[in-house]
DNA sequence: ACACTTTTTGCAAACGATTGCATTAAAATC
DNA sequence: GATTTTAATGCAATCGTTTGCAAAAAGTGT
């Protein structure tokens, strides 16, 4: 193995001489940079990252915290995406990446506290958040630096928020349906209690309102298993006349679609389906779903950028970030026009 | 920050046998074992992994290189699932995970090499392999501990490979179809020239050979993109009457049976449909696909555990690992039943 | 009590970088 | 040419562990 002693031996000159060209220190002179790089090429020398980190106390790599169950993530490519957005993002400023998924609260936020205390990580981005998080409340008070993919319930104002303005891109939706001339709209979420759910629902609302709709607004709610989606669906179907269905997000929605092709109802003629978070799974479906892109890569790259700009300087300014929405089409949603 | 000097302090010994105590040293009376653990608890020690990493010259970590373009990986839950049965599996051993993924060989390249030279991965598992891989070659002439998902066009019997018995299970497949009464089956495969697509047509052929089927037994090829495969499909169902369709993967099969329904062509009254890798794809759509599960996760802890073997012990004999697959028959295949 | 094991612990030298400060060499000023 | 300023480089301590070897402590048998 080569280190920095042996190019420096070859170069004539001291260790601390060539780690001044690594980082293209100013104070040295460009023909001894010039030299010296030459050396180091022909050696093949890297900086041992190990040696580097004991000394500037910095790991210069980025925790990904994945709360989501194992298998919903899997479930999901939103999180697939925001995933290759953050090691994309970091690689290019020389961050790795590493992931933690835990299934269950307490284990994550043990294997938090150990990334910190054995220095592994230098910063986090969560890619959840809910209401009285142990973890955010743990970073927070540690002042270690972090962002959070998604929305805090109750807008805690120490966290930064990478995020897309979910109540106008639902209220946007909203306004698309009642355009192509849907009016019992039924807007249908899981039981879980991220902001996410709450932002799209009162986007909806809001948008039923402005229309004069708000008699014909509805929300269901259902469990994500197969049973109680098909019994959320025939109760729906048995005891009014829904013309169109927004689903709270792409993977409840492909479900919801299966289950409807089974019940022989079809869409767009019997009912019209939209969702969020564009994605295979409502790229292909068949029909092709109308759907939100909430541009998931995008917002890896953002956290990632501004968590790493957090570690690098203390007292930087928080603020957070909003990226943006654009809806997209589909035939899921074409009342008059042919199929095909 | 508290050290391993600060815990030896506070416990009236030498950092060296706290270091001991710590990785459970048997030379340590169980008696200032317990004692010394006692007041790491208190004091909050952690190990400083650079600085252990330093020392032993480990990284304790793993690199994971995920060869398919980046768009194509966010589509494929089977990475997803890979990946996280990776990561799961090296935190259990204490590995950390660090992901690489790029869209050209070169850079790729290049990513690896530097991960070896700065000392940041002990080892790495391929996500991909193909003829004549330079990473594969590099990695063998270092001889570099890695294990490879999939198999090798020319298994160079170097490299470690984790793999199902893709031959088997097309066989099996093919079988089924048959059993359930279809005889014009189509094979239908992308242009990638990853070994799996050549084991799965091999199964399919030996399947249909041995049940007499020679002559009916049809491969065809095309991109990925929605015009290619629509022009394929076009063709095929304009010059012959295809009972099954056999897709080479469930990401394909998605963009397929989707096209299908626009043709109007449905699924299975006109034509049954069946694929590899399960996945929301095949087990959400519209009707849901009858699929072998190549169970991906198993793929990769049995990569991580094998690699990690590797690390810890330079001549472990090396060895291939299999694992099995299992049929999932779904609607998509379904002659004669009904229905829902 | 002595010599001799065996068990348990400590010493001190690594590991490979970084960086504040001192130093030397070169350039600029008078 | 002497003195000051500036630019370029080197010294040496430091980061927090690990580990071979030596040493001390405890146990054993006579």
């Amino acid at each position: 193995m080569v280190t920095i002693k042996d190019v420096a031996k070859a170069a004539g000159v001291s260790p601390s001489t060539v780690s001044r060209v690594v980082k293209d220190h100013p104070g040295i002179s460009s023909d001894t940079k010039r030299k010296i790089r030459k050396i180091m090429e022909q050696m093949g020398y890297t900086p041992h990252v190990a040696a580097r980190n004991l000394v500037t106390k910095r790991s210069y790599t980025i925790g990904l915290v994945v709360k989501s169950a194992v298998h919903e993530a899997v479930l999901n490519p939103f999180f697939t995406e925001v995933n290759f957005g953050v090691s994309e993002a970091c690689r290019t400023k020389g961050f790795s990446t590493i992931m933690t998924a835990a299934e269950d609260d307490d284990s994550l936020f043990l294997e938090v506290k150990n990334l910190i205390s054995s220095k592994r990580v230098d910063g986090f981005i969560l890619l959840y958040s809910k209401e009285n998080d142990p973890v955010i409340e743990y970073l927070t008070s540690m002042a270690f630096p972090f962002v959070v993919i998604g929305k805090d319930v109750m807008n805690s104002g120490d966290a930064i928020h990478v995020d897309n303005d979910n109540v106008q891109a639902a209220k946007e939706m909203t306004e698309l349906l009642i355009a192509e001339g849907y009016e019992d709209i039924v807007m249908v979420v899981d039981n879980d209690v991220f902001a996410v759910s709450q932002d799209r629902i009162a986007g909806f609302e809001q948008a039923m309102a402005s229309n004069g709709l708000s008699s014909k607004c509805k929300v269901v709610q259902c469990d994500k298993d197969e049973s109680s989606i098909e019994r959320m669906l025939v109760d729906l179907f048995d005891h009014t006349s829904p013309q169109a269905l927004l689903t709270l997000d792409g993977v409840l929605n492909a479900r919801i679609i299966s289950r409807l092709y089974q019940m022989q109802i079809r869409i767009p003629e019997d009912v019209a389906t939209a969702t969020f978070s564009e994605s295979p799974l409502t790229k292909f479906a068949a029909p092709p779903q109308t759907v939100v892109d909430i541009y998931p890569k995008e917002l890896g790259k953002e956290a990632s950028n501004e968590v790493i700009m957090l570690i690098k300087d203390d007292n930087r300014l928080k603020r957070n970030i909003t990226v943006p929405t654009r809806i997209i089409e589909r035939q899921s949603t074409k009342k008059e026009e042919e199929k095909g």
